[in-house]
RNA sequence: GGCUCCGUAGUUCAACUGGAUAGAAUAUCAGAUUUCGGCUCUGAGGGUUGAGGGUUCGAAUCCUUCCGGAGUCACCA
């Protein structure tokens, strides 16, 4: 069986014994040969020139005729500076090819590794709809767990709902003393929508009560905490700590709205849960082990109560866990949450947060806490850190009311697709059924794609005109390319014996590009699972429909008169589509058929 | 102020984790269709990789000092 691997394994074998060298401690580095010069492999011969004491230069020619002579995969070499340029005979690109065609599933993982992991992501605050921002990290979280099972692992999809706190106390307080009874039903607003205007209507009396006070010669700090509606959502979180039950039943309907809304956004965007947490549920969890953390000293416990976790060994500052009146912080329900989820899944290889790098200093912390409380797991918590989506004008702030809202861009990227494809006409014949799911289909891949394409630690600066680009570097361009190849594979006639003869196939520089890049499918897969890095694969997927594009715009294919090669190019063709369409549903993209 | 992250064509992003002449997209300009979906393809111009110094055969990448931006250091979440 004939492998890329294999041809580097060989050759990295073939030079270590050129130069005498122990194969198991030479530090041979092969690289694909970059796209501007002759070749499919390199090998970097800088290092390797101390070995023949001779220039690096003459080190790459002296090698290179070795190699040619010695292995048979090579019909050529060339050296520039101290890179040995190593040329695959073309019948090796076919032989390579042919192994893939055959494969189940090329590039991905077929059989379990038997590792468990767990992706926590989206979880929201249930205080507002969700936004832009919420977007990338529910895309993000989705995909990567797509890739982990890509490469063998099985996966828990998780959120932890953050059902509980002083955020959605401010919500509840705006609407028990302006809300007149408002409700989804009444108003006709989306639940989690409803509930978010309160949460605004909150800042703004906020505000206005700290200019009264400020003007009335309180200073500013002194306002702030004690605006009067602030103490009221203060005194709601003590009395929900409590279990107060009038507290606790509006706390409860107004939380459903909110998850009825969310739910609808959800299955628009087509993602789902396997499990959820509560933090109303977990907060409990974490209480106890604060309280018994304080007990055996792990913590201290101040003069007030409150209860610390001493982190001066790590150079941050001391953690407070729990308040001096008793209720807990996000930190407390965090621990909670992690203790519960090894408790119910206790064979969980790792867990992994998707949650933005606002957070990363909390994500420090609390690693550090779990490993204070010697659980053995806590080495095995990761925190997938993205950065914000910005606006033109800056950050966006639900407070204020300055944020993309998720389901309005929704609405918008696919009702831009509609008019789009109703100009092109290939959808004509369509029920309004099916033109409406392939325009969801190709607005949702401008989103996803958009939001995917960028390394995740990076700030993401969002420009609502390139989100819903058809052509350039998008999703909706690489779909395009897919129906493409499907439109052709669907006029060919006879589809069943695909064999051809490879002597009699002659491969062009542009069908050889296309082989190269397909090589590099499941070292791309493999790379994106273990840096929890969808864009590389988003990026890969754009420079393989790209090669391809290039072949097919100057290679006829059903008109090929030599039936082996237009065989080829065929499977070509098809193998190309199957990559496509299984890369992009990992990024959580799926395939129209037409547009 | 301490710590962390970021800074690459006008703009949005890459660069196989230290490799070659820093690549795409977009915008602009110039080309390609007796051809399978032209939402395509080919080409041109566009760069002191924020600045300086260092490490070495070799630096956008590592170290260091500045400059600029973001985040965080809460009895907020």
């Amino acid at each position: 069986m004939i492998s890329i691997l294999a041809i580097k394994n060989k050759l990295s074998l073939a030079v270590s014994s050129y130069f005498s060298l122990d194969p198991s401690q030479a530090a041979i580095t092969i690289e694909n040969t970059k796209k501007d010069f002759e070749g499919d492999l390199t090998i970097v011969v800088f290092s390797l020139s101390k070995y023949s004491k001779k220039s690096p230069e003459e080190t790459a020619h002296a090698l290179g005729s070795h190699l040619l002579k010695n292995l048979e995969f090579f019909y050529d070499f060339n050296v520039v500076k101290g890179f040995l340029n190593l040329s695959l005979k073309s019948n090796y690109w076919l032989k390579l090819f042919n192994t893939w065609i055959e494969e189940e599933n090329y590039g991905f993982n077929n059989k379990s590794t038997g590792e468990l992991y767990m992706v926590e992501y989206s979880s929201p605050n249930t205080n507002k709809p969700l936004h832009l921002g919420h977007l990338r990290n529910i895309f993000l979280g989705d995909s990567v767990v797509a890739l982990l099972k890509a490469v063998g692992h099985q996966v828990v999809k998780t959120q932890i709902i953050n059902d509980r706190g002083i955020h959605i106390c401010k919500s509840m307080v705006a609407w028990e003393k302006y809300g007149d009874g408002e409700t989804p039903l009444s108003s006709k607003i989306k639940g989690d929508h409803l509930v978010g205007k309160y949460y605004v209507e909150f800042d703004k009396v906020y505000k206005s009560e700290i200019t009264n006070m400020i003007n009335n010669g309180i200073d500013e700090k002194q306002a702030k905490s004690n605006a009067p509606i602030l103490l009221e959502a203060q005194r709601m979180l003590v009395k929900w700590e409590n279990g107060d039950k009038k507290v606790r039943n509006l706390w409860k309907k107004m939380n459903n709205w909110v998850y009825e809304g969310f739910n609808l956004t959800y299955k628009s965007l087509q993602v789902s849960f396997d499990k959820l947490y509560y933090e109303s549920d977990t907060y409990q969890v974490g209480k106890q082990i604060v309280k018994k953390g304080a007990k055996d000293r792990i913590f201290y416990q101040k003069k007030d109560h409150s209860i610390w976790c001493d982190l001066s060994s790590e150079n941050m500052d001391d953690k407070l866990l729990s308040r001096s009146d008793g209720t807990s912080v996000y930190m407390t329900q965090d621990i909670g949450t992690a203790v519960q989820r090894f408790k119910d899944f206790p064979k969980l290889s790792g867990v992994i947060y998707t949650v933005g790098n606002e957070q990363n200093h909390h994500f420090k912390v609390l690693f550090k806490i779990l490993e204070k409380l010697n659980l053995s797991w806590a080495k095995n918590c990761y925190h997938l850190s993205y950065g914000m989506v910005e606006l033109p004008d800056g950050k966006m702030k639900s407070r204020e009311g300055n944020v993309v809202d998720a389901d309005e861009l929704l609405t918008s990227v696919i009702s831009e697709a509609r008019i789009l494809t109703s100009q092109r006409g290939f959808l004509e014949e369509l029920s309004e059924k099916e033109v409406k799911e392939i325009c969801q289909k190709i607005g949702l891949s401008g989103i996803k794609y958009f939001l995917l394409k960028v390394d995740p630690k990076k700030k993401i600066s969002f420009n609502s005109k390139e989100t819903i680009d058809l052509t350039g570097h998008t999703g909706p361009f690489i779909q395009y390319t897919f129906v493409r190849i499907i439109s052709l594979l669907n006029k060919l006639e006879d589809q069943k014996n695909m064999d051809y003869d490879i002597e009699s196939v002659i491969l062009s520089p542009k069908e050889i590009g296309v082989i190269k890049s397909i090589s590099n499918f499941p070292f791309v897969l493999e790379q994106s699972a273990k840096q929890l890095a969808p864009y590389l694969l988003a990026n890969y997927l754009y420079t393989l429909v790209k090669s391809y594009n290039s072949f097919y715009q100057d290679n006829p294919i059903i008109a090929e008169e030599n039936v082996d090669q237009r065989k080829f190019r065929v499977q070509l063709s098809r193998l190309t589509s199957d990559i496509i369409k299984g890369g992009m549903k990992i990024l959580g993209i799926q395939m129209p058929k037409r547009m």
